[in-house]
DNA sequence: GCGGCCTACGAAAACGTTTTCGGAGACCGG
DNA sequence: CCGGTCTCCGAAAACGTTTTCGTAGGCCGC
């Protein structure tokens, strides 16, 4: 029903060759003729069919975002939102579209990452969620294809990462604990073999060098980033430790800090007044606890914003592959509090 | 560099032709030649090229998702996550995939609904977000190409509807309150002349009047649905009125509930004990608060895959357009308090 | 007036599929 | 032995673009 090239040719008396180049800004088309042909297009409603173009060109191809593990429930909640969010808005400034592929580790290695590319004719991506040992990882650094990777580090010509200095971060977030007198601080982990865990884990063990404590391995709760998970660790630890062992509990995500206070309120302590919590993420949901969750604000949808726009600088040869490291902020709210010097 | 369908031909001493028909099951083909054309192309890690295929192809074609207003901030939050979920949960079990579009009102007025799916050849799509004077509701009635759209309704022959009865599940909230000993209720309203807050305010009505209350004007305070509106307004609602003229927050969403709750917070009142919150949607979110909010849980999730497959199943030509009601459920948690008998 | 170089356009191949049509060969009944 | 009906496959058109190549015509300089 709509209007094809063709119709556009035969309404202005040309060949779809001409219509096709002056509509994509050719030089070799008289000014004249590319303006009528402009106006007639416009008339008929002429949209290119996308689907032949990224056929017929080895040019404009299409730009993805592959997201895995996105059903899983770990790593929950609006992150991925809000990651989608800044991409699409670069989208929609840009006036292109990005389709959406969502797998996961089984998926991956069913199909590969080229072949995925060459299902869609995807000229570039971007990644989020891939773990360290995830198929497509070694792929990426094995593909000439642009794309962008967020917090995961894959190194090769053609990749960039976007991420942020994790380590840097989580040592100041727990310099914060450290510098408002809390000198027994637990460690609410992620998973074990993440590259954020790892990395977050050496900030904070940074902070604790620094200031001359130990993080002894008591002191460390291990989760998947779960929540629940979190909760039962906390309740755990209680179990069989002093109350007075510990005044600080230091997370390595929002979701495990909202674990955390879950099940420090449910034994009848308050935060912050009893325990202290920090979280790291920047979720927006940490802005509808009770208290308000002190954390390192990862501005995620920037994030997305960034990936979006290096990939597309990528693509057009006007940028090459880097690692972007994007700022965090320390957002101060209402779940820490500041100990008197004893 | 991927395997083509010509490799895979001339692999197998036949036509591509053949492998097509071959791969795609049809009948005349010979069983012995079919097995080792799919073992061939099994070896060869071949893909079809879902461009061209939907391209050459007047029968697979690509199914989207259409997100109106995703951008916006209104509606926030973990809603389109967890439709989106559902979505693909539905698609990643049919191995079929589903590309994501986002739009607003007034990329509708840019680019027609019948444009964009012929530009991206979408056979069918689900939409979500639109607002009842959108151009695509429009478009979507006059369309021929089946859809389902998620809480709006659109009637035409090959438009599903997949939505939940508001009315209903509203009063049943309402009635909640009342049956706690609620008399002086203030309705926290949503946007005024969207399709989802005239339902709810219909439910609310008919519970008020069965139960010999009426709803004044005076007890309604207007929003666009966002959380600061509805905090902003609790606030002045309380410089103008006694604080004894109420005892429950009907909330038209999770958002609003949220909102509200802060307000009354921050004046140092507690919830329930001298307020009662519930809100509406079953937001994730309203897990994490403090209280856990009361609401009426739309099972989101659900939702989305059940459009899904909908959608699916009218492709296929085996389900016609439908309106489908899903279920809701009332779930309680502790924002609301008990009022005894005066 | 002729070879050369522009400019502007047409012709046609190519992208990788699906699908229609036709027919070669096998088989069978009469 | 011949006409008919299957079964299976090849040939080729079609989908809507992009892009390469060729060339007609104009203009220039000598």
């Amino acid at each position: 029903m709509p209007a094809t090239i063709r119709d556009v040719a035969k309404a202005a008396g040309v060949t779809i060759g001409t219509v096709s180049r002056a509509l994509n800004n050719y030089a070799d088309v008289n000014y004249h003729t590319r303006e009528r042909i402009r106006r007639i297009a416009q008339e008929l409603g002429y949209r290119p069919n996308q689907m032949a173009r990224s056929l017929s060109s080895k040019h404009v191809k299409n730009i993805a975002l592959i997201l895995s593990g996105f059903l899983e429930d770990t790593m929950l909640n609006d992150f991925e939102t809000m990651l989608m969010k800044g991409i699409y808005q670069f989208a929609s400034e840009h006036g292109i579209d990005i389709a959406m592929y969502v797998i996961n580790s089984k998926t991956q290695r069913e199909k590969s990452y080229e072949q995925l590319c060459y299902e869609h004719n995807i000229a570039g991506a971007i990644l989020f969620g891939l773990k360290t040992n995830d198929p497509y990882c070694a792929a990426l650094s094995a593909s000439h294809r642009p794309c962008v990777t967020i917090d995961t580090e894959v190194r090769s010509p053609c990749t960039s990462n976007v991420t942020l200095d994790d380590v840097a971060a989580f040592d100041e977030l727990t310099q914060y604990l450290i510098d408002r007198g809390h000198r027994k601080i637990v460690l609410v982990h992620g998973r074990k073999n993440a590259m954020v865990s790892m990395e977050r884990l050496a900030g904070a063990h940074q902070a604790f060098v620094r200031n001359g404590l130990t993080l002894t391995h008591d002191a460390i709760i291990y989760t998947n980033f779960l929540r629940e998970e979190a909760a039962a660790g906390v309740d755990a630890y209680f179990r069989t430790h002093d109350p007075d062992s510990v005044t600080a509990f230091l997370c390595m995500s929002d979701m495990l800090a909202i674990g955390a206070m879950e099940a420090v309120k449910s034994m009848g302590c308050r935060v912050p007044a009893d325990y202290s919590i920090v979280g790291y993420d920047g979720l927006e949901v940490t802005n509808y606890t009770d208290p308000k969750i002190t954390t390192v604000d990862q501005n995620i949808k920037k994030k997305g914003y960034e990936a979006a726009r290096l990939l597309y600088d990528m693509l057009h040869g006007i940028r090459p592959a880097q690692k972007l490291v994007l700022p965090h902020t320390l957002v101060e709210r209402g779940s820490v509090q500041t100990l008197g010097s004893e």
